[in-house]
DNA sequence: GCTACTCGGGG
DNA sequence: GTGTACGAGTAGC
């Protein structure tokens, strides 16, 4: 029998756990394994007073003596004794009192369900094959239930068919405006989607309100009680829905909880869903099955201004919500037939929508491909971080190889740690950019910087030189020394090798891959694949890692700034040409050819030169070409980028560090920023540039700009009387409030509104948009210059050189383009190839410009040229 | 410029 | 469940 590993836990029986492997076969059949005579077990340090301390200690069954080598610099290895107990929930009692006695305890801090998937090879969505017993159980709800006699790795690839439920929940406030309280206002309506039909229907809504197209309960808990027996009886793998975990689980179950019903949800008959408070957010576990909040994904893999689910469904699936406002449900639910047909409507869509997120996207499959990779379970891939699937994942290799991993530090530890770790870990490099607007400057890329650091060095805990000295070492160039890779091969370079030759299979096999299906799996792949390469470095520098050395974090990135330097110092001073900024593991070279081909193979030789240069497996790739590049400051810039694709060069405006939507910002803001944007890099016209900023400001003075382009929003979270500041967009709604109470915006609504022109407090002229159409009242004009398109742009154009006076002219006609024409006036005849103009120079003190003052001369009065790396010349000439 | 606090989503 | 862990954006020094 082969399955596909949805979930994995235990059951304490008689002195005895047993595992309960939950999984489904490729025809959908679900599965239920139980293991039974694996003990869980953790290590010591070997001395007699351990050996005295645990001998009173019931729960052990076993101590055995046996060599292990600790994880913590280059060592030999050493006995240590293996504590076999009986009871997995005992181990923190007995590892607190070995640790208050002073006593090292290893690995006494791994939940038994992954003790057991690390030591049977077994990761979350992995296929297996079961050698089995038939077993019956009435414990568990599977089609088949059997007892494991033996595991071994599948043959499978793919998905196994997944049964898929989304769920929506409405209810009321008492307390008008306010988010319903769980413990106060019950459910009235639950809405369900199917992914497989249920009953030959494809959703269903159930509600205490008896009429419309739902299934109607007298009360709460009856509706409660088929809630889960649907549950039970469609046995979804997975649950999504939009905030499920932090909204509609912990709310459903408080109210089971009031209507005193056991939330027996999952497929263990005896286990009730759980909802764990961490940090006030709740992750949600449910026996067997796996709840995936479409909200919380698309949160961490989509960058968008909003995350509502109207905002989101329609910029992601183009498609809407049924338009109720939070302050209408009560409203639809007391109201007419009709009424409430449109809210159960609005709930229904709600479901389809979560369910549709998570199909038409694909949000589980990157979260799978890390589970396979790492060895987490699916459900808590979703739910934790970076730190769990690493922990998992490094515990099995340096388990193979005979090391023993230590505890996880405590709260005092920590501390410690997060202290020296600011005073002396420092981070990448961030050369300094060269001002101005460049041309045709080729970017280029350490590929994999840190794991190819890593692995050059062999950079690993368990070869760094500490007390012990290998026979043969490896110096960094910090000067930490690490065993060379023949006396001992880390384990954390040796994972990274895998990672790395691994994905390149898989990106090669993509580009044979035809198969939409399966070249979105591939790609899952190979992108969770350099994720877990690139997580390494980051871990052993993170203060809460059981594996944690702030040297290894130290000399990591010593090496990368180290490289970067010499990569420069190459480049600048053996091949020739200048480096104009570069960022931790990039360098960004400017040079004289303006060819996309050329100016590939240049990058391609400086590639090579620099990659032949450097030790081991560092290696500089050609990445792209910025036809333009425009630096504001360390860390922001924008560029006219091109890279070769599959279609020949693909070009694309790329920003880094600045935004140009922002959720304070009017629509006119970005509309100006990315057209100023285009005008400099594609057009590379500063004056257009300028001269386009300047009509904008002019028709806002001639209220030419339709009010729509100038409408602000904002979100009103609390009543209006208990905000303690003065805010625009809150007393905006006590204006509306007296005007009629009925429209007014609600707690929760956004409130949009426009500045108009006026004497009083600036916050007292936010204006209903609506309103100001209607009454063709005035827009202040200066706000929106000032504190909206002004803000942004001045940042671009100061980096242009451009001043802010000079921006908005002041009366002066003095802009570049005019003093670049009145060039041709002048008496010297000297002329220069544009291609070798530097930029501007005083004729009378020398002093250098990257584009020339407004008034048309220098500081000390005078005149201003060009200046070439020939000398300084009058006029330029374009071939 | 940095660090401390808030709030998101949901109804 | 042998676990305790956000993160961007803004207000406040």
């Amino acid at each position: 029998m082969e399955i596909q590993i949805l979930d994995v836990d235990y059951v304490q029986v008689d002195e005895k756990p047993i595992v309960r492997i939950f999984g489904k076969t490729e025809k959908g059949e679900v599965v239920c394994g139980f293991y039974e005579g694996y003990m869980p077990y953790f290590y010591v340090e070997k001395t007699d007073a351990v050996k005295e301390l645990l001998s009173k200690e019931p729960q052990v069954i076993k101590i055995e003596t046996v060599k292990r080598t600790p994880v913590g610099g280059y060592q030999k290895p050493k006995e240590f004794l293996k504590v076999t107990i009986t009871n997995p929930s005992k181990t923190p009692e007995i590892r607190e009192k070995l640790k208050g006695a002073g006593v090292k305890v290893y690995e006494a801090d791994i939940l038994f369900k992954y003790r057991f998937m690390s030591d049977f090879g077994l990761s979350g969505m992995q296929w297996i094959k079961l050698e089995h017993n038939g077993v019956q159980t009435h414990t568990v709800r599977a089609d088949k239930c059997v007892q494991i006699k033996k595991i071994k790795p599948g043959d499978n690839s793919g998905n196994a068919p997944l049964r898929l439920l989304a769920l929506d929940i409405e209810c009321v406030s008492v307390q008008k405006g306010a988010v319903p309280d769980a413990k106060r206002d019950p459910i009235i309506l639950i809405s369900l989607v199917f992914s497989e039909r249920y009953e030959g229907r494809d959703s269903l809504v159930l509600s205490t309100r008896p009429d419309g197209d739902v299934l109607s309960f007298a009360s709460e808990k009856e509706m409660l009680e088929e809630f889960a027996r649907i549950i039970e009886k469609y046995d979804p793998d997975i649950i999504t829905g939009y905030n499920i975990n932090n909204f509609d689980f912990p709310y459903i179950l408080e109210r089971m909880r009031q209507n005193k019903i056991k939330p027996l949800l999952g497929r263990c008959k005896q286990k009730s869903v759980m909802a764990r408070k961490v940090m006030a957010r709740y992750k949600i576990s449910i026996t067997g099955r796996v709840v995936v909040d479409s909200f919380e994904i698309i949160k961490k893999d989509f960058s968008l201004t909003r995350y509502g689910l109207d905002f989101v469904a329609e910029a992601l699936l183009g498609e809407k919500k049924v338009d109720v406002k939070h302050s209408e449900i009560e409203k639809f639910w007391k109201g007419t037939n009709k009424d409430f047909k449109k809210l159960v409507e609005y709930s229904r869509i709600d479901s389809v929508l979560a369910m549709n997120l998570l199909v038409k996207l694909h949000l589980i499959d990157k979260y799978i491909a890390l589970s396979r990779i790492s060895g987490t379970l699916l459900q808590d891939t979703l739910d934790s971080g970076e730190t769990t699937r690493i922990e998992n994942f490094t515990l099995r290799e340096f388990n193979k190889k005979g090391f023993i991993v230590p505890c996880k530090p405590d709260a005092k530890e920590v501390a410690e740690r997060e202290k020296a770790r600011k005073k002396h870990l420092k981070g990448g490099f961030v050369l300094e950019p060269e001002k101005g607007l460049h041309s045709n400057v080729i970017v280029l890329d350490f590929l994999s910087m840190y794991p190819s650091i890593i692995r050059t060095f062999n950079i690993c805990p368990t070869t760094l030189v500490r007390n012990q000295r290998p026979e043969k070492v490896i110096k960094t160039p910090l000067g930490t020394e690490f065993a060379s890779k023949e006396i001992a091969e880390g384990i954390i370079p040796k994972i990274l090798e895998k990672l790395m030759k691994n994905r390149g299979k898989i990106k090669k096999k993509l580009k044979t891959t035809e198969d939409p299906e399966k070249k979105r799996l591939l790609n899952a792949e190979q992108w969770a694949l350099k994720i877990m390469a690139n997580a390494f470095y980051g871990h052993m520098g993170y203060p809460r890692a059981k594996i944690y050395d702030l040297d290894i974090a130290n000399t990591v990135t010593y090496c990368g700034r180290y490289f970067i330097h010499e990569t420069k110092k190459i480049i600048e001073e053996e091949i020739g040409y200048k480096v104009v900024y570069g960022d931790t593991d990039s360098v960004f070279v400017e040079t004289g050819e303006d060819d996309l081909e050329k100016l590939r193979e240049i990058g391609e030789q400086i590639s090579k030169t620099v990659s032949d240069r450097l030790p081991g497996i560092m290696t500089l790739e050609f990445e792209k070409i910025f036809k333009r590049f425009l630096p504001l400051t360390k860390k922001r810039y924008m560029a006219w980028s091109f890279s070769s694709g599959m279609n020949g060069w693909e070009e694309n405006i790329e920003m880094k560090g600045i935004e140009t939507v922002r959720r304070d910002w009017c629509e006119l803001v970005s509309d100006t920023t990315k057209k100023i944007i285009e005008i400099v890099l594609k057009e590379n016209n500063v004056k257009d540039a300028v001269d386009y900023f300047r009509g904008v400001v002019k028709s806002l003075v001639k209220s030419e700009v339709p009010v729509k382009k100038l409408v602000i929003t904002k979100n009103m979270t609390k009543q209006p009387k208990s905000y303690a500041g003065i805010q625009p967009h809150i007393e905006l709604v006590k204006k509306m409030q007296t005007r009629n109470p009925a429209e007014a915006p609600g707690i929760g609504d956004r409130v949009s509104y426009v500045i108009i022109k006026g004497t009083g407090l600036l916050s007292k002229r936010a204006e209903d948009p609506v309103y100001v159409m209607e009454k063709g009242l005035e827009i202040d004009s200066n706000y929106y210059i000032e504190n909206q398109i002004l803000p942004p742009l001045e940042r671009i154009f100061n980096a242009l050189g451009i001043s802010k006076s000079e921006l908005l002219g002041n009366g002066k006609q003095t802009l570049l383009s005019d003093i670049i024409n009145n060039n041709n006036n002048h008496k010297e005849t000297k002329e220069i190839p544009i291609t070798d103009l530097k930029g501007f120079i005083c004729k009378n003190c020398q002093k250098t410009y990257s584009h020339v003052p407004l008034t048309g001369f220098c500081e000390c009065g005078g005149e201003i040229v060009f200046s070439s790396s020939k000398g300084m010349a009058a006029s330029v000439v374009c071939k």
